[in-house]
DNA sequence: CGTTTATTTGACTACTTTTGACAAGTCAAA
DNA sequence: TTTGACTTGTCAAAAGTAGTCAAATAAACG
């Protein structure tokens, strides 16, 4: 599930409004309409204030986020899994 | 191993010269040090010229320039791993 | 139905980033 | 001291992005 979708389904099983999510954030409903359908890009901060919003921990999110953010640069290029890996184990050591 | 470090290895061990592999680029020759230095990102079209120009297949050179890519998205978060994880699982099943 | 409230859409602007060129610089070798 | 390879800084143009606004849909509901 996609970074949107779970701020979305949040969002309504909490039962709160686009427009308080906005407020909350200091933006326009527009925009948070766009986040959770990943028509835009929420920034590292936003993504903090959400989950505070959201009363969720921020941790999870972010990595939500986060692979979101790793997906797009990928694109569903052929070579992404080899990529991952890569990166993974280069990761790891250090 | 990043990518531009790899693509001037291998410019080098060849004995070519920034100077050709900008021509064959088309680009100018201080760009080229660029993306060998990891200063400015090479297009994927620029990946693909470059292993042609250093005669080498062109996607293990893709898979290290995406890796890098992944890498500068990541950026150091300490949330990286999971996120590649995440990203790597979902990639998987598709 | 008709009205109101929530969400979506698209166009648009301002802002930031990135690309690639150019000129001037360093450095080594001869 | 000239020459050839590479580097560095600066900049204009192009491309990308964030967020807004107004208008369009879609629910909800009496």
């Amino acid at each position: 599930m996609s970074f949107g979708e779970t701020i979305r389904k949040q969002r309504e099983s909490k039962k709160l409004l686009l427009r308080q999510a906005a407020a909350f954030l200091e933006v326009d409903t527009a925009f948070v309409s766009k986040l959770e359908r990943g028509e835009r890009n929420a920034s590292r901060e936003q993504v903090i204030k959400l989950a505070d919003f959201l009363d969720t921990p921020a941790e999870p999110l972010i990595i939500i986020w986060l692979a979101d953010k790793i997906s797009d640069t990928i694109n569903n290029s052929k070579e992404g899994e080899e990529a991952l890996k890569l990166v993974l184990k280069t990761y790891k050591k250090k």
